[in-house]
DNA sequence: CTTGAAAGTACCCTTTC
DNA sequence: GAAAGGGTACTTTCAAG
């Protein structure tokens, strides 16, 4: 259900994107509107689900995580909660989607190092056949979606 | 080159991916800080390039793009700018990891309609043959990694 | 790393268009 | 209904210990 979002709104979750710190103030000055209509409309935007969150982004290579990869997984059986359980126990999982067609998770994972790597495989492959694929470089994390 | 952290690092680093605009003082309070020595570690952290930056996080429901896909590429040919200058119009994309193995590219494509995705994959195969897969639902964005 | 003071910022309320 | 202005509490920042 999508709200009904003017230009300004727009502008203000591009800038929230980019920046999730920005000052009120600051953020008023380049969307051009006084501080607190400004804050209504953050406040809005918050309180409608439109943003759901301000988070820290981080590299994964500092962090002592220079290994990421793309594991599909085609989940043999019905019953699938065990294998959420698994996803909340492994913090190396970063995102899981559930999609159509053969492979019915695609997951991205990090590991600090190849034996690593393997042994996260490993645990998911007790759920049913993978395919795992090495990331050589990604995009920068924030693509936002614009005004349709 | 992974920095060394201590476990309050990690706490912080914690913290600001679950809450990106919490305050210095409520983190201070969080992780048992003085409030200067907060703002230390913050701004070491980001001068070491550990936090990338700040970022509000939305739903793409809420923004009228209720069709998320997986694309996978396998890009023909060897020049890759066009298919980057591609990548930066779209917006669509909202990631791009290049991976090993057969598909070169692995993308996160947001749609408002599946026209719209059509047209999205039409353009992306023009690159190569792709392989799209419909995103039924998705792990909670944020899954931090932890002190390895 | 902690404490303390000053500047800046956010929040709430009232006023105005 | 939406935006601008003003007073108060809070946060951030910088100094010194």
């Amino acid at each position: 259900m999508a709200e009904t979002l003017d230009a300004t709104d727009w502008l203000i979750l591009a800038e929230l994107q980019h920046d999730g710190r920005v000052p009120l103030t600051e953020l008023a000055r380049r969307v051009n509107l006084g501080a607190s209509a400004t804050t209504e409309r953050v406040k809005r935007l918050e309180a409608a689900g439109v943003i759901t969150g301000y988070r820290a982004t981080v590299d994964l290579d500092r962090l002592g995580y220079p290994v990421l990869a793309v594991v599909r997984l085609k989940h043999s059986g019905s019953r699938h909660e065990p294998f959420h359980r698994l996803l909340e126990e492994r913090a190396e999982v970063l995102e899981c989607l559930r999609t159509t067609g053969d492979d019915c998770y695609v997951l991205k994972v990090a590991a600090t190092s190849m034996p690593h790597l393997e042994r996260v495989v490993n645990a998911l492959s007790f759920f049913g056949d993978t395919n795992t694929n090495l990331v050589y470089s990604q995009t920068l994390p924030f693509r936002g979606p614009r005004e349709p």
